[in-house]
RNA sequence: GGCGCGGUAGUUCAGUUGGUUAGAACGCCGGCCUGUCACGCCGGAGGUCGUGGGUUCAAGUCCCAUCCGCGUCGCCA
């Protein structure tokens, strides 16, 4: 079957070539353009998802019915294709024009002025774009980052079928979680003052599927969570690549994703370069002391280094009794200018200041604090290992926040120095041995440091140590590993808890029961009392990994009909008010309305 | 919720120390143009300077408040 061919087209716009020349054609699309370069030449530009071919109007009337048009009306034109007198080499289609017989204008545009112009609505105000999306999304560049996303989609899917996965769907409309994000909730009308959730993650239904005798499982899932958006983070809703292995561990599923993704993102990124398996692995304490991230960016090859002993007692105020953490830089090329607003960078971004100075060719300690460091320039250039021309960026703090400030400092710097950023490629990670256990900020308490679904390492034996004193309960890692490329955190996973005894034993080290588990997660946990395969999992982002590959650098730019940074829809105007009939269906009262 | 940046024509922006009638480009409307392809040339229309208050002889410009947008931190098992 000729997929180009329909009832309102014998071609698209973008295929028709030399060998078409003297064939009598219909051709349907948007009118991009129209030039009139005479009372009766004109030339017509008429756009359809495949292209743009031009049609020469060369009868006064012909003109004048294109003139009539406004752009963006959609018309059908039938008529003859003819080699061009002057071609156009930019365009696909540029060596051939269609003479036209007739017009019939299929629907017409009724704006003579446009939000914005479709063919530079990239630069237009992102309000005007989200409101118009149907239009924006008819610019070629706007829309090929959809077309990516669906051809990584499909790329994705055929890999994990491929590798012996199997596609299952799992519920939209679920129960409220107790742990995580804010849950979206959607009133239940049958059983008054109760609610359903959307689902954060399918991350019961898929463990409940691996008690279930499913073996290889995975979907390109929608996930819910009421979270305020960043650039890199959509309000409300996302997909991810969500996947789940039965009697397999940490080994297997990272085996699944390096076979998977390398292939993908050579393909289909603006890069063609992809780390080949095995990917780095970096255990999450390494990574912090290294990177000052547990998401660093290996394409930079700096690192952090611990000047804590060399430097806390030089004199300098902020460094005094704190940790000190040093990025050496061989071969900086700054203006002081280029260096105060990377130090106010790193400010605004790390919520923590940063300090520098340099070792020049005349092998002198200048600029920033280096009158401190002065009296200990020998050991200071011996320690962190300096070389004429380097650029020392410091910071300081508690541990955490000399470590944070001195990841952020790694990658501005990074991506101001060409000659230590590899920028050209995808470079994965491994980050793994997460920590089991936080003391809680607020509470002050022994927490879960992330999801309580993983499996501590090192099992009952680590979890029995703990409770009896022997073992700090904060150096017990987990099984759980993130996934990071190119600096951005694609993912976590982990090796699941499938052991209900090994689950109350995790929870009484955070002080909390049998019952409370039995309370948090009933399905799961009565599923693991009938006997469970042990098995682990991950969940990539889709939509990160589709920013990757198209070099975007907003969420909003790969989904197809993004919301704003306020999770509204301004082109669907959601979230919106809805009648007191549904209200008292649904047994609600409202008390609080937003000002219209 | 905190912090930063922004809001001027349909669009993207400029607007000096507060000072005449708020400008440009693109788009739009009219005219000219027989090979354009970001067509070209001539002319024209188009503004509650986000909103409200204040200072001043005079506010797009300064001050206060407020709304909206983006970024960032909090948040995101």
């Amino acid at each position: 079957m000729d997929q180009r061919k329909t009832a309102y087209r014998t071609h698209n716009c973008g295929e028709l070539r030399m060998a078409d020349v003297a064939k009598t054609v219909t051709l349907s699309g948007f009118l991009d353009n129209f030039r009139e370069v005479g009372g009766e030449l004109g030339f017509a530009v008429l756009r359809d998802f495949y292209g743009t071919t031009q049609v020469v109007c060369e009868t006064e009337e012909m003109v004048k019915s294109f003139k009539a048009l406004n752009k963006e009306s959609t018309v059908q034109v039938t008529g003859v294709v003819r080699e061009r007198d002057s071609k156009n080499p930019n365009m696909p289609t540029g060596d051939i024009e269609v003479v036209p017989q007739s017009l019939t204008v299929l629907g017409k545009c009724r704006h003579n002025e446009l939000p914005f112009p479709v063919n530079r609505s990239r630069e237009a105000d992102e309000t005007a774009r989200l409101k118009y999306r149907y239009l924006d999304l008819r610019n070629p560049e706007v829309k090929a980052n959809i077309i990516l996303r669906s051809q990584v989609v499909a790329a994705l899917r055929a890999s994990m079928i491929d590798h012996g996965f199997m596609e299952i769907t799992t519920p939209i409309l679920t129960a409220s979680s107790p742990e995580g994000a804010r849950d979206y909730l959607v009133p239940a009308r049958k059983h008054p003052g109760k609610f359903y959730a959307l689902p954060q993650a399918p991350q019961q239904f898929k463990q409940l599927l691996m008690a279930s005798g499913f073996d290889k499982y995975f979907q390109i899932a929608p996930c819910f969570r009421d979270e305020d958006a960043r650039g890199d983070r959509s309000p409300g809703e996302f997909y991810q690549l969500d996947m789940e292995m039965a009697f397999a561990s940490q080994e297997d599923v990272f085996a699944v994703l390096e076979d998977v993704l390398p292939p993908i993102f050579a393909k289909y990124g603006k890069y063609n370069t992809a780390s080949p398996a095995p990917f780095k692995r970096i255990p999450y304490r390494e990574a912090m002391e290294t990177y000052g991230s547990d998401k660093p960016d290996l394409r930079i090859d700096l690192t952090v280094q611990d000047a804590t002993a060399l430097l806390a007692d030089c004199g300098f105020e902020p460094f005094a009794g704190n940790t000190v953490k040093a990025v050496v830089v061989s071969g900086f090329e700054g203006t002081r200018k280029q260096i105060d607003k990377l130090c106010a960078d790193v400010e605004v971004q790390a919520g923590n200041k940063a300090y520098w100075f340099r070792y020049d060719e005349n092998k002198e300690l200048v600029g920033g604090i280096a009158k401190f460091v002065q009296e200990k320039k020998d050991a200071v250039v011996e320690a962190l290992g300096l070389t004429p021309g380097c650029f020392v960026g410091l910071s300081a703090g508690k541990l955490g926040a000399a470590q944070k400030t001195a990841g952020v400092l790694l990658k501005m710097l990074g991506a101001f120095c060409p000659n230590h950023f590899q920028k050209e490629q995808y470079t994965f990670c491994w980050i793994v041995d997460f920590p089991m256990y936080e003391i809680g900020e607020e509470s002050g308490e022994l927490e879960f440091c992330h999801n309580p679904f993983s499996m501590p390492s090192g099992g009952l034996e680590v979890l029995d140590k703990a409770a009896k004193g022997e073992l700090d309960p904060l150096s017990i890692t987990a099984d759980q590993y993130d996934l990071v490329c190119n600096g951005v955190e694609l993912s976590s996973g982990a090796v699941r808890n499938h052991d209900p005894e090994i689950m109350v034993e995790a929870f009484k080290l955070v002080g909390l029961g049998e019952e409370d588990v039995k309370a948090k997660f009933p399905a799961m946990y009565n599923a693991f009392t009938y006997g469970a395969p042990p098995h682990a999992g991950i969940a990539p982002g889709v939509d990160r990994m589709v920013m990757l590959l198209a070099g975007e650098d907003s969420i909003r730019e790969i989904i197809p009909f993004p919301m704003n940074k306020n999770a509204q829809d301004l082109m669907m105007d959601a979230p919106s008010f809805v009648t007191d009939k549904q209200l008292a269906e649904l047994s609600i009262a409202v008390t609080a309305r937003e000002e219209d």
